[in-house]
DNA sequence: CCCGGTATTGTTAGCGCTCACAATACGACG
DNA sequence: CGTCGTATTGTGAGCGCTAACAATACCGGG
């Protein structure tokens, strides 16, 4: 087609034909390739003049230092490992987001391994991959329990730190304190009066779900209420418009009874939608009939129909501290309390209006 | 607290002093590094019993290899980097995990820079930082004109391909087809009865919006229809409740014009998310009165009320292809077409079920 | 039994950087 | 003006691997 012959590369995109060297600039400058590199590293013992030469160079040249000589002649990769199921769901994707953004303010680079599946061998593979580059150390998010386990008794031949890894186990984590978060939720709906709070649980193999649940019980315990038998979805809205159905036919005839459904607490906002969707279509007015809250506060969550009480969790600090706990690990510093718990807080929005009656 | 004093490190987690290389295993068999180095880069020279000999050696040692190193010698280092906006999101979060799964099939690891906004400075950046680390090339996700423009007129260190960064430009790239998925949405709201579609547009600096709204107007075009004015919104689901507020207005009173206000189609599901509420409180019933349609198919899209319908965009493919593309760049081979198009494909749900009337 | 050829293995240099140490330079002091 | 101490710079040896080349081993034919 083109007569010329051949696909000329793009004058932007071309590359050098090698890259300069530290030696290059050294030799720019008239000085040793040591002094370039205690001037790149910060070394104090340089005269003010002899670095702004060799700065000068460096950029003259266009010179960048070369990771992995540097990696091996200091055997430190400034690399971490992230591994994670369901990038694409908000919770995961969030905390994701934090802690890349730690990590690179500390100066590392993070790969990301996602996960179809939380199996012990995915998990074995997710991690050798990553020891394959030489990552320095990784954060695992681990919401199910058999995940921690896993993680617990294999070798690790890294430092790992868990995200909602649960802190009964000794490996290091951080984690949002769901129970809290469910409790909040709970006593906001007791404070409105009903008299007790129904419940639809995650599966019960993640941890958030096992915490949110029992938070939830804790709370209608403390306060003398009856827990009604929790039904059980799996995170999708799908699950949650089942679960609704089968309350909606609970909502309806059991009045007065001390675990009349007046209100239901689900465990996640996604569920919470299916819910909504199934007490509509069954003629339950939320929040005239009953008052319905989720968890997460996913972005959608306001605009739900009712805008949807919910559990904010703060997925920035969670990456935040997840990577501060991993670099002492890597630096030899052994925190004292290895599981750090983060609070999330409480959003109130119409879904949970006190009716007007 | 602890009599013992000090926290022992646990023994799973201990790391050798000096982790075993190359020379080692080639001693522990006889041999000499370079044999051990053949066995491992699959060179076919190699005695069958040699070769079973170092694999034994190597996993006896528990060797693995020095990635460093490697890169060093090879000035290859099998990493790729990936920068995207908003990854919270889940269009962008879905892309990135299709990306990261290409890239680890293809034996190379990806790392991932998170903006918080996708300006030529922090672009810049971005590449600069995983430059530092050597990545043999990029893809970015450029939803975003001004982007692609600055990232056509930038500096390039290493190959780049953009996704979502449409196909006007000189970079090369992977993207939906998001003209004929508004086409799609549209012709299927016109064989619908409709005599014409309202549109909800995003931001008309993205270049997604922009198709979309050029496919809508063109399918309205080829019907003879008249385009009513579009409104703008900012992908939120608030500004979809605002337009939605605006359009609830035409909706009553203006029945029997050419452009009366019967079928909406919104730039994407969060934005339809406000869209639908607005229409629920002004009492326009979904989809009796008006159908509405969305963009993108987010899981929560099906729980909508109405549930929504949307068209699916399949990112696991796109991200492949991404991969594809780059890996021939950085080979040196360019490929004919240096810009792919993934068509999406309708999902059609009951916010657009022909009313019985 | 020697020769040429191929299959297999070994040897030697780096890749670009950091580290430990050696070698200067410079200044102040006696 | 020599000497010592500190500030600054240079030298050499790796880090663990791959690539090019050199050196054997082994095989069949003459």
């Amino acid at each position: 087609m083109n007569p010329e012959g051949g696909v000329l590369p793009s004058p932007l995109d071309d590359v050098p034909l090698r890259r300069p060297t530290m030696e290059d600039v050294a030799r720019a400058v008239g000085v040793s390739h040591q002094t370039v590199s205690r001037v790149l590293r910060g070394h104090p013992n340089v005269r003010d003049s002899t670095r702004a030469e060799v700065l000068r160079a460096i950029k003259d040249l266009g010179y960048r230092r070369n990771s992995s000589a540097r990696a091996l002649a200091t055997s430190r990769t400034h690399t971490l490992g992230v591994v994670a199921v369901n990038t694409a769901l908000f919770g995961p994707a969030s905390t994701l987001a934090g802690i890349e953004e730690a990590a690179r303010a500390e100066g590392f680079l993070t790969s990301t391994v996602n996960l179809r599946r939380l199996s012990r061998e995915s998990l074995t593979q997710a991690l050798e991959h990553l020891g394959e580059w030489g990552v320095e150390g990784a954060v695992v998010i681990t919401p199910q329990r058999q995940a921690v386990v896993a993680l617990s008794t294999m070798r690790r031949p890294f430092p790992i730190v868990t995200v909602e890894g649960g802190h009964d186990l000794d490996i290091p984590g951080v984690s949002v304190n769901q129970h809290l978060g469910a409790r909040l939720i709970t006593e906001h709906l007791l404070a409105a009066g009903h008299r007790t709070v129904w419940h639809v649980a995650g599966p019960q193999d993640w941890i958030e779900a096992e915490s949110r649940m029992a938070g939830w019980r804790a709370a209608l315990e403390d306060a003398g209420a009856e827990p009604p038998p929790p039904l059980l979805g799996d995170w999708s809205p799908l699950s949650g418009y089942r679960a609704g159905q089968q309350l909606a036919g609970q909502a309806v005839g059991a009045a007065g009874r001390a675990t009349a459904l007046t209100a239901v607490f689900v465990a996640n906002d996604q569920m919470a939608l299916g819910v909504l969707r199934a007490f509509r279509e069954a003629g339950v007015r939320v929040p005239d009939y009953v008052a319905v809250a989720g968890f997460d506060d996913i972005p959608e969550a306001e605009y739900f129909a009712p805008p949807l009480t919910t559990v904010r969790q703060d997925f920035e600090t969670v990456g935040k501290a997840s990577i501060r706990l991993l670099l002492d690990r890597i630096e030899g510093n052994s925190p004292d309390e290895p599981h750090l718990v983060i609070d999330p807080s409480l959003i109130v929005r119409s879904s949970t209006a006190t009716p007007l009656s």
